[in-house]
DNA sequence: TAGATTGTTAATCGATTAACAATC
DNA sequence: TAGATTGTTAATCGATTAACAATC
């Protein structure tokens, strides 16, 4: 079912693009699509789309297109969203609650088991229907439920050595909203860095540039 | 002082990332750094550092490397941080509440005004310094003080109907948190849609992949 | 069957890397 | 001056696009 030659990173980012865009089709009622219409769509070329797919071993038909039902589950298992992964949140701040309280976890493939942090304002406390418990027990909590990966939601300076002591204790992915690049590839631990301000910053470069533009078409 | 060519899209990626460990170094205490010891520090090529830096005219000097000083003021002007621009958020939500209390807009290029939402409870509340106007004032607002760009913190669905509303009203960029992909790029009017569940899906995906090589490796 | 659209190979394009002369 | 390191051109590599035979 899955061809064994090393994806590019290029597709593997557009996994997710792919499968947001197949779930929008399946909740407008779409049962099928070709290659040319999602292409359209999604501002990309027909070819581009076919040759992502076949990566994973091709699973369109010739002279009908895709089966969106069939897309979806397809495109899942390549990510492994239906494995029932874990994970634990560490920081329930401000930007760690709104995760907390507002983002859904189990549809990009982890379950949410609780936070984590060290203010005993917080702890006990339960947002979004998750408790957070104090930083004390987090060994013991990792020990015992064995969480594939953390949230870090800490402050910045406290990232690398906290990442350190997860990796050791067997956490084995870490979605970093700190703010310092993390680099655990080394040890085998991907690290998804999120950089709000690098978004911004690029958009205040766009909004230059399209300034500029407009001003040249005067 | 800046070359008119066309600099390609994966290039103005990579800037916020520079001016990120420029900052990082500054802050080290380093006064110039050479393409290669850059390379090393972020895992590119000294090769491609000195194409990237190139494309804006070239600020390093032979047999010396970069000035710290002076990459950080050109890598910032050409991004266009220090322009003064000025940015509103709507929805004073979670995830709103969260960026007006934690988020450095003006280290990114913005001054924060103020934020909208609908909410009569929220309406006059104060977070990290930012004031909740009532979203009825909106479009006066808009039209007295001209802001650059429009944090979206709204819900999904109400996402294009509100873009093209304040792309209407001079809006000239958006940032997007709604998870609803906005394209205005035909307006000419720049959008960075933020997909949080696309970076968590990726980092399952690798959390899998990550895993079959361990499984391989034994 | 005829029409449509895939899977896949070949051609093109763009981005990265290597090399080296220029020069601080 | 000698050493270092840039700016820049040329070579390589990878990703995207085009084309078309296979086939539903």
């Amino acid at each position: 079912m899955e061809h064994k030659q090393e994806v590019s990173k290029a597709v593997i980012q557009r996994l997710p693009r792919y499968y947001r865009n197949i779930c929008e089709l399946k909740a407008e009622g779409e049962q099928r699509i070709s290659s040319k219409a999602l292409a359209e769509r999604m501002g990309l070329t027909a070819s581009q789309i076919r040759q992502d797919f076949n990566c994973f071993g091709g699973f369109g038909q010739q002279g009908y297109g895709y089966n969106i039902d069939k897309l979806q589950e397809e495109l899942g298992a390549i990510m492994g969203l239906r494995t029932g992964r874990t994970a634990i949140l560490l920081g329930a701040g401000n930007l760690g609650r709104a995760l907390l309280n507002n983002f859904n976890f189990s549809a990009s493939g982890f379950e949410l088991l609780c936070a984590f942090d060290a203010n005993p304002q917080l702890i006990g406390q339960r947002f979004g229907g998750h408790e957070v418990r104090s930083a004390d027990t987090l060994a013991e909590f990792i020990e015992r439920n064995k969480p594939d990966v953390a949230v870090l939601t800490i402050p910045r300076g406290d990232a690398p050595r906290i990442a350190h002591g997860l990796v050791e204790r067997g956490i084995r992915g870490l979605w970093n909203f700190t703010g310092e690049d993390l680099h655990l590839e080394g040890l085998g631990v991907p690290v998804e860095n999120v950089h709000l301000s690098d978004s911004l910053m690029t958009l205040c470069h766009l909004v230059g540039a399209a300034d500029e533009e407009r001003a040249q078409n005067l």
